[in-house]
DNA sequence: GATAATGCTACTAAATCAGTAGCGCAAGGA
DNA sequence: TCCTTGCGCTACTGATTTAGTAGCATTATC
C-alpha cells in the first residue's frame, strides 16, 4: 500500500500538525516530484515522453507520482496533449529557475574546489 | 549500498548529463532532504534535536541525508552547535520561505474546494 | 490486417526507509 | 568514583518504496 498522495491541512508522512509546508515537503520530497515538475515546465508532456524525460523512470513510480501530483492540483492531464502543470504549479516555476540559477552557482564552487576527494558510495 | 552522494558535474541519479539542476533535483528529491535544510533555517541544531523536529525521523536515514548534505556542502557539522546551514544553502532560503508562501495559498486554494474525494491510500 | 503510440497494470527484485536498541565518548553532579 | 545525561553514530530486522521488464486494451494510421 503505498503513502496517501499529500494534501495541505492533513497529516502527512513526517509530520502530525497539518501545516501546509509539511504537505509540501513531503509532497515534493518524494523520488521524481521535483523532476516531473521541472520536465513539465516548457509544455505538457505524454506519459512516455515524460518518463523519457526522467531517463526511463519506471513507469510503476511515474504513475504513482503523477496520481499524487494530480491529487494536489499540481497536475492535470489533459486529453490528447498529455500531462501539464496547473496554473498553481506554475506559480512554482520561479522557484525552479532560482533553483537552476542556484545549482549553477553551486557547480561553479565544487568545480573550483578542486578536490576529487568525499564523495561515498 | 546506499546511493552516492549527487554532486554537480558528474551523473546521478536519473540523469547521466552532470547538470547542475539534474544533481540538485536528485540531492533534494530524496527523502527528509528538504525538510532538514528546512528545519535548519532559524539555526544549528544537533542531530537528536533535529531529528525531534523531523518528527523522528530514522537516524539511519538522517545520518544518510546528512552524509549527502555535507558533501554536497549544504550543511556542516559545526563541532559543540551541531548541524548547521553554509552560505551557500542560505542562499536557497528565500526559496524555501517563497515555498512556505506557495504552499500557504495552496491550502486556501484546496480548502476552499471542499471535496474530500480525491484522496488515494 | 499490420503497425505504432497511448495510458496504464502486473510482477519480481533491489534499494531505501522505519523502528528499535545500543555503543563509545564527554561533561556534570553527588 | 559512580551515576546520569546528552552527544554522534552504528547494527539489526522488517516494512515500504522504487527499479526493471513485460505486457494489456485502446485508438489511430496506414
Amino acid at each position: 500500500m503505498p503513502a496517501k498522495a499529500p494534501l495541505p491541512r492533513q497529516p502527512v508522512r513526517g509530520s502530525t500538525t497539518g501545516r501546509p509546508i509539511m504537505a509540501l515537503l513531503d509532497l515534493l520530497g518524494r523520488r521524481w516530484s521535483l523532476r516531473v515538475l521541472w520536465e513539465l515546465q516548457n509544455g505538457p508532456l505524454t506519459f512516455r515522453a515524460l518518463q523519457a524525460a526522467c531517463d526511463g523512470v519506471s513507469p510503476t513510480v511515474l504513475q504513482q507520482r503523477l496520481k499524487e501530483l494530480r491529487a494536489a492540483r499540481l497536475v492535470v492531464h489533459d486529453e490528447g496533449r498529455g500531462y501539464a502543470l496547473t496554473e498553481a504549479a506554475r506559480q512554482l516555476q520561479p522557484n525552479l529557475m532560482a533553483l537552476q540559477d542556484w545549482a549553477e552557482a553551486w557547480a561553479r564552487e565544487e568545480g573550483s574546489r578542486e578536490t576529487g576527494s568525499e564523495e561515498q558510495e
